[in-house]
DNA sequence: TAGTGGTCTAGACCACAAA
DNA sequence: TTGTGGTCTAGACCACTAC
């Protein structure tokens, strides 16, 4: 009889969904309520509630008890980049892969640095810089302080092989971070180092990684010239 | 007797997060199932289900029928950037905004823009060019072009005081879109409109907007130098 | 073929917030 | 006080996929 044998929470989703797109249910209305829904598609409560839950993840709805669940007035779209490790990208781009530490040295944390990761003055911390070439060409280079209080064994770590960042998310997995990009002018170390001439405009990502509330590091990575970031969303 | 009366799916979730983090289950181990986890946490079985899938879409575990579920090796953790209206993230900031509408023209989409949109040649595009203030000093550079077999009405609009993204969020809410951040250098109209000097380091936003897959609209935003995006995750 | 996650159901109780 | 979403349960069947 049914050509659909079972009411999927996908089929609520995305019926209600293309409600919305269409206006039947324009913005800042007032949706059915579940359990109006549930009669309405003939499934239980919890079915509807997935749906609307997904909905609302997504941001095409609001839902508050009593009040009930509204389209949303203004649609805040959240794009996603997947922040991955440097060597995948440039493998998913099938070039070569080449990686070449630069410097390290230990020290104590520079003022603007124990004010950026909140750490008390006198901190040891590990200076790297490192580069990251696709096909021999730069690609990334890095320059990154690591909270030894925090990691003390990366004092010991051969990176000469493997970069900070996948020595680090070996060590410490899961963490927190917060990052931020900008636009910056090469300088001249930045110029050598990036194959390019100084002033050129390159892409800066910033990033500050804590592991259970701790500050453990702080990198800035500035790309090769033309670097983009995308996102679909 | 008990301190928690019920087993929530929060419960769940921070405790095998929390087995996750401690290396209790390293990277890569094989997860309990959910029967036995249900069992372990006294709790039925979807609610281990919904603290586990959170986890999977957080990027914690990965989940497999039959294999069952273990902890990512390498998490991919994905940061989630809100791409709101231009005066929102200007309000946001405590300044004052403004908008003013540059130019406004209807043409044939150029050949590049017929490649980027995939339009037929000969379609008609409104052309635009806005500029956005904060605090009477430049924020953000529009350049847009708009479909106008999608969105013919825009054609009537009156965008002298409302920008074009406003517009078209209240006339065609919900959309797909495509974004891309790199850095360039500010040409000599642009660094006429953004009060900077030629060749200076600008962060170039391009969004190209599909409705029902069908091209809407391409824009390009060019920021103030220094200007920032920063996202948490 | 069998094991594991994916999902649905019907019912229940709870938590929050609007009236 | 009451309506609405938030969540849990116990049981069931399904859908993938490793074996």
């Amino acid at each position: 009889m049914k050509q659909q044998t079972r009411t999927s929470f996908h089929t609520v989703r995305d019926e209600v969904k293309r409600r919305i797109e269409s206006r039947i249910w324009p913005q800042g209305a007032l949706l059915p309520t579940e359990a109006e829904l549930a009669q309405e598609f003939g499934c239980a409560r919890a079915t509807v509630n997935r749906a609307l839950r997904e909905l609302a993840e997504q941001g095409f709805v609001e839902r508050r008890r009593k009040s009930g669940t509204r389209v949303k007035t203004a649609p805040v779209k959240q794009a996603r980049f997947e922040i991955a490790i440097v060597r995948h990208i440039v493998e998913e781009q099938n070039a070569e892969y080449r990686y070449a530490l630069v410097d390290r040295s230990v020290t104590e944390a520079p003022a603007w640095l124990t004010s950026q990761l909140g750490l008390k003055s006198g901190t040891r911390v590990l200076h790297l810089m490192c580069m990251h070439y696709a096909n021999n060409r730069p690609f990334q280079f890095e320059e990154r302080w690591v909270n030894l209080d925090v990691v003390p064994a990366i004092e010991q770590a051969d990176l000469s092989r493997i970069g900070p960042n996948e020595w680090l998310l070996n060590a410490i997995p899961f963490t927190d971070a917060e990052i931020a990009f900008s636009a910056v002018a090469a300088d001249n170390r930045l110029a050598d180092f990036l194959a390019t001439t100084p002033g050129t405009p390159v892409m800066l990502l910033e990033r500050t990684t804590w592991f259970k509330g701790q500050p453990v590091t702080f990198v800035r990575m500035t790309h090769h010239p033309g670097y983009r970031v995308r996102s679909e969303y």
